[in-house]
DNA sequence: CTGTTAGCGCTTTCAC
DNA sequence: GTGAAAGCGCTAACAG
C-alpha cells in the first residue's frame, strides 16, 4: 500500500502550532521565529517531509508541467529532438508529460484533450504529417495554454515555432554536388503535402538553377513510387545520372542498393547526399554525406520559446529556421574531383 | 493568461443546484432525478466542462501517473521500448513522466526524487549501468510506490522485472555459426560489470561447448580496448577466424570496416552476428545478422507488470526472461554452407 | 510573530 | 433525491 507522506499539518500538529506557520516556516516567506523556524526546519527533515506538488498545483492553477505530441520515438530525428527538450525542461524543473500520436490525426487530437485535461503549463507539439484539420489547435489556443510548434508548422497556427531550413539545407547539398561537377543529379522526393518535401524540392530547383542546369523531369521520383527500386534503376541505367539528392537518408540508400547491383562506384561515378544524418550515415559503406538538422537544438529552442511564452504570454512571435549543417561523407568525391 | 476552466461550482450555481448534486449526476453515481441530471450533463457539454484530475489526485492520493526512468532516448532499443511502454499505459489511461539518468547515478536519484515529488502511481525504471548504491532504490520501495525494473536488474532490489534472456539470445547466435561450420568464432565482449556482458559471454562458451569447441582466450577481445580496430586486424590476420559474435550491432560493424581493408568477404569467409537489432542492420552491407531483443515486447510486459502491482500491491513478484529471436541476414552463410 | 479563516475543485458521508 | 459539511495539502489574507 502507498505510504501516506506526511503532510504540513503534522509537522504543525507534533509540534503544537498551526499550518500556516509551518508553512511560512518552510517557504522562508512570512516570519517565524528563528526558534521555530529551525524546529519546524529540523522536524521536516527528520521525518522526510517533502511538499505535495498536487496541493499546491490545485491552489496556483499551474502544474509545472510541459506536455509533448510527438509522432513516435524510433527516428533518430525525434530521439535527439526529445533529448534537447528534456535537458532544458528538466533544467527549469518542469515535468514532461508525453504523447505520441503515431502521425494519426485522431490519435493528435485525443492527446491534445488529454493534456489539457491535465491542466499542462504550456504544450510542444510536432504536428502530423496528415493534418487538414485545426480545430483541436485552436481549441488548445483558445484554453490560453501556450504552444510551441517543432519540427512542422502550419500557416493557420499562429503561435511561436521551430523548424529546419530545408530550403537551405537541399541547397547547400545540391549546390556542392554541382560544385564537385554532378551535371545529371537524381532527386528522389518525400511523402506529397509535406512542406518539408516542398522546400526540400525548391531547394534541389535553386541550385540547380544557380549552376544554370537544365531541371529534368525524368530525373524526379517520389518515395511512395510503387516500385521505388525500379525506377531507380530505370534512371541510373539511362540518364548517366552522376549525382543524388534524396528527401531522406533511407531514400539514399536504397540509391546505395541499385548502385551496387549495377556496379556503379560511389563515389568515382555517382555522388550521393542524403537528408537527416542518421546514426546509421556513418556506418555505412561509403559513409553517407548528408544534412544535418541540428535536432537536439531544435528541441531545446522549441523548450526554451514555449518556457518563454508560459513565463510571459504577451511575448512577441518567436519562429526559428534552424540552420542545418552539410555533413560531406564518403558518398561523395572531393571538391577537386 | 491561460482561462479559467469551467467547474463544477459553476455549473451548480447556474443551476441552482448544489455541488454535490452535479457530481453525482456527472459520475452517474448516487439518484439524480432523470431531469436534473439531463439539464446538468446538457449544460456540462455546453459548457465544454472537463473534470480537474488534480483535484481527484489530491483527493484520492493517486495521480493516473506512472514515471520512467531511462538512460536516454537515442538507441533504438530504449526507443523501442518507450513505444511498447507507451502503448500499454496509454491505453490504461495513464499519463507518462519522463526522466533520464544518462547513465549517470546522481541524476538517476534525482529523478526518482521528482518522480516521487510528483506522487506518480508507480515507476519504471532501466536502473543505469554504473550503479553500485541502492538507497533510492530501496527508499522509493519504502515509499510504498511501486516499482518494475526493465532491461536491467539487481539481486538487490526484490520488485518485479523484464529483462530480455541473454544467455540464450547468444547461445542462440554461436550456435548458429558453428551449424554453419565456422570453428574460430571471435567475440567481442560489452562493457565490464554489466550482467549483460557476462551473460552474453556465458552464451558464447556454453554454444562452443556444446559444439566441442575449445575456448581461445586469442579470440576474446573487449568493446572497450584500445586500439579495438587493430585487435581485430591482429585477429582476423592471425587466428583463421571465420565467425564473430559481438556484444553489439556496431561493434559488428567495426569487424565489418576491418573485414573490407583486409578483403575477406563477408559472408564468404566470415559469417558475423551483431546484438540488437538496429535498423541499421538492414541498411548496411552485407546486411547483418542479428539478436532480436523485443524491446518493444519488454516495455509493454513492464507497463504490464506495473500496472498489475499498482492495482494490487500484493500479487506475486512477477519476473519475465523475455525470448529473443535470432535473426539471419546475409553476413551468415546459409545453414548447407 | 502567529493563529484563524477561507478556498483551489472535487467527492463523500450524513442528514433531511 | 438533494443539500450541507468536511476534507485532500497547501497558501494567503486578515486579525490579533
Amino acid at each position: 500500500m502507498k505510504k501516506k507522506r506526511i503532510s504540513i499539518t503534522d509537522i504543525a500538529n507534533a509540534l503544537n502550532v498551526t499550518p500556516s506557520t509551518v508553512s511560512r516556516a518552510l517557504n522562508g516567506g512570512g516570519k517565524v521565529s528563528e526558534k521555530k523556524r529551525n524546529e519546524i526546519l529540523a522536524l521536516a527533515k527528520e521525518l522526510g517531509y517533502r511538499p505535495n506538488p498536487i496541493a499546491k498545483s490545485l491552489l496556483e492553477n499551474r502544474t509545472n508541467t510541459i506536455g509533448l505530441i510527438i509522432p513516435e520515438f524510433t527516428h533518430h530525428f525525434y530521439s535527439r529532438m526529445l533529448a534537447g527538450i528534456e535537458s532544458v525542461t528538466s533544467e527549469a524543473g518542469y515535468q514532461l508529460l508525453i504523447c505520441t500520436s503515431n502521425e494519426n490525426q485522431a490519435q493528435e487530437i485525443k492527446s491534445t484533450q488529454t493534456l489539457l485535461d491535465a491542466r499542462v503549463d504550456g504544450i510542444l507539439a510536432t504536428i502530423s504529417k496528415m493534418n487538414d484539420k485545426f480545430e483541436h489547435i485552436q481549441e488548445e489556443m483558445d484554453s490560453g495554454t501556450p504552444l510551441v510548434l517543432v519540427d512542422r508548422f502550419s500557416e493557420e497556427i499562429e503561435t511561436p515555432y521551430v523548424i529546419s531550413d530545408d530550403f537551405k539545407g537541399a541547397f547547400s547539398a545540391v549546390d556542392y554536388l554541382c560544385e564537385i561537377g554532378c551535371r545529371n543529379i537524381l532527386h528522389i522526393k518525400g511523402p506529397d503535402n509535406l512542406s518539408t518535401t516542398f522546400n526540400r524540392f525548391m531547394g534541389y530547383k535553386e541550385a540547380l538553377r544557380k549552376h544554370e542546369i537544365e531541371l529534368k523531369e525524368e530525373l524526379l521520383l517520389e518515395s511512395s513510387d510503387t516500385n521505388l527500386l525500379e525506377k531507380i534503376r530505370f534512371c541510373l541505367t539511362n540518364h548517366q545520372v552522376d549525382g543524388a539528392f534524396t528527401y531522406s537518408d533511407y531514400l539514399a540508400f536504397e540509391i546505395y542498393k541499385v548502385a551496387s547491383e549495377l556496379n556503379i562506384p560511389i563515389p568515382e561515378q555517382l555522388s550521393v547526399i542524403g537528408y537527416a544524418d542518421e546514426p546509421i550515415s556513418t556506418y555505412i559503406n561509403p559513409t553517407l554525406s548528408t544534412v544535418n538538422q541540428q535536432p537536439f537544438e531544435m528541441g531545446a529552442f522549441g523548450a526554451n520559446y514555449l518556457l518563454n511564452k508560459i513565463n510571459n504570454p504577451e511575448i512577441a512571435l518567436e519562429i526559428k529556421n534552424l540552420e542545418t549543417r552539410l555533413v560531406i561523407r564518403g558518398s561523395c568525391k572531393g571538391l577537386e574531383g
